[in-house]
DNA sequence: GTGAAAGCGCTAACAA
DNA sequence: TTGTTAGCGCTTTCAC
């Protein structure tokens, strides 16, 4: 098999094949004036001929005329991997605020062993309207942006630079700390990121303080991988009889709170009797999961889709907030 | 916060700064000839200007000047969802492949409500290089696809009329039959999907197939809905006591086996005493499921990687084969 | 009502 | 070694 290269009719074509002049074709297809300008017999006329051609303006050209791709950029600090629930909710997010406007989606990979100057190039080349941007902290691509001609809204970890579409990070903290201080836990782990996301910090933070005012005694520990797996640390923590471990846990996600379910079982502590376990992020995956982890839910699919709604905006000149937050909620499961 | 609008440095601005003509400046920064034809002092020259100015060449006018926009597309003929961990293997897949290639991905989404006509233009207006298609049977921007300019490659369901990268799906339908053959089932269910994906087809036609042949009774039925949950039929034919009910279930998809994991547990049906069940897919997602299911692992991956490969090799003019099929193997869980 | 000219940013081919 | 011309496909402004 190989590809087939009729290449596609141009205008051009359609205007000679209607007898017109190829501006005479442009405007009566989509010409601004079509109708005062053009005669309706002549209109009549080219869009026949582009009919029977099968025409349909070229993108490419389009694109360089009106310096505008109707593509909209996703970039993530992070590999991208679509089998993460926070990720996959994004995805969907975008997608369906993209269909009404008539966007297309262009999902940038890693770059990988690329340099900041190199990947900002390559999202601001042109190629796309405006960026969403899931930022990783203390990158120079922040600045290279920061100072850009694109426009670019971040989510999930808010940048005082950007525009930031965030869930209530605090408060979110502040309900995961009510919730396990009306269950009587007294001394509690709080599992935070690898890196250091500023979404991260502001949980742990609030969740700290949180803590303090319900005297409650926080353990602030690190996951051993990005993946949420238990860290020498942690098991040091957990490995001793059930009397004298916490015996309640919150992670600053739902993939680490899994993470961490699975280290359960594998340790032989049972959940929620030795130690309840509580996450963030709450998206609901279409295939259930050996738990139901008590978590606190946050909107993800609603951040992407005003992260668009923004950039939009911006890019049709208007001012927007530079942060909005969303709600979150509480999701009681059996993990606690 | 508003958009700052710079405009970006164009070559013109680079050429101006060193004292070159515009297209000097093009040949120093990329051109074919750069080290013969400009003087190695013109060049620096050139470089320190595009540096100092942070030029990099616009992506848009590339693309109309070398008819490609490096842009590789996604397109499903069903509504995508990136939850589905056979989409998000396929996204993953992509990004993989395309970032080694210094491709970008553009995921189309559904075009719901939108003509056959229309959706190919969109796909077809020059604003990617080629397509990676998830195509659903019988519609007619198939035939569209079929006599366009724009390369093609199906996926998962393949098309006699495109380049095709499948996997082994009769083979995964002969293991399963071979399992539950050899765990001694009789009398089996086959659930197939609801709609009528070749691969669903080829599944359901090798099962029966095989189980004639291994002296086995097939009940084909259909889900309730997407998700795969009941549907009344399915569950008039399980809602009888243990005995007299079929004793294995075999999914043409994990999908639908986990929703039928879950039907079992709500109508007390203990899997796999009373039901075994098996899958096909074998994705292993981010979050554990409560099951492990036995099911036929397909390398939806590697089928993502292919399909882009054979995409560069037409765009490249090569020869490629019509079909390429990648084995399954038989993964054994707990639900068998 | 229609055509001509100019230009979006870039580069291949041809002159000088 | 450098500059000029032409053109990718389209649209906006201006002249006829």
């Amino acid at each position: 098999m190989t590809a087939r290269r009729k290449k596609a009719p141009t205008m051009e074509d359609v205007a000679r094949l209607a007898g017109v002049h190829r501006v005479t074709a442009s405007v009566a297809l989509s010409g601004a004036h079509a109708s005062t300008r053009v005669s309706e017999e002549t209109r009549e006329r080219v869009l026949a001929a582009a009919k029977e051609l099968g025409y349909h303006p070229n993108a490419r050209a389009l694109a360089l005329r009106r310096s505008s791709t109707d593509i909209i950029g996703l970039y993530s600090g992070y590999t991208p991997n679509a089998h993460d629930p926070f990720t996959a909710e994004v995805i969907n997010g975008l997608h369906q605020v993209c269909t009404p406007h008539e966007k297309d989606l262009l999902m940038f990979g890693d770059f990988e062993g690329r340099s900041a100057d190199e990947v900002y190039a390559s999202l601001a080349n042109g190629k796309i309207d405006g960026l969403v941007m899931i930022p990783a902290p203390n990158r120079p691509l922040i600045n290279n942006l920061a100072g850009s001609h694109l426009p670019v809204v971040a989510i999930a970890d808010g940048l005082p630079d950007f525009t930031s579409v965030v869930v209530d990070d605090a408060g979110g903290s502040r309900l995961a700390v009510e919730h396990l201080a009306g269950r009587g836990h007294q001394r509690v782990l709080y599992r935070t990121d690898m890196y250091e996301h500023t979404s991260a910090l502001r949980r742990l933070e609030a969740f700290q303080q949180a803590a303090a005012a319900a005297g409650m005694e926080v353990i602030a520990t690190r996951p051993g991988d990005w993946d949420g797996n238990l860290s020498p640390e942690e098991e040091a923590l957990l490995l001793v009889p059930p009397g004298e471990h916490p015996t309640a846990a919150a992670c600053w996600a739902d993939q680490s709170a899994y993470a961490l379910l699975d280290a359960c079982e594998r340790l032989g502590i049972r959940v929620p009797e030795e130690l309840a376990v509580v996450g963030f992020d709450g998206i609901s995956t279409r295939i259930r999961p050996a738990r139901q982890l008590t978590t606190i839910r946050a909107p993800w699919r609603e951040v992407a889709v005003r992260a668009v709604e923004l950039l939009l905006a911006l890019l049709g000149g208007q001012e927007v907030p530079q942060e909005t937050v969303f709600p979150v909620e509480l999701v009681i499961g059996d993990t606690t």
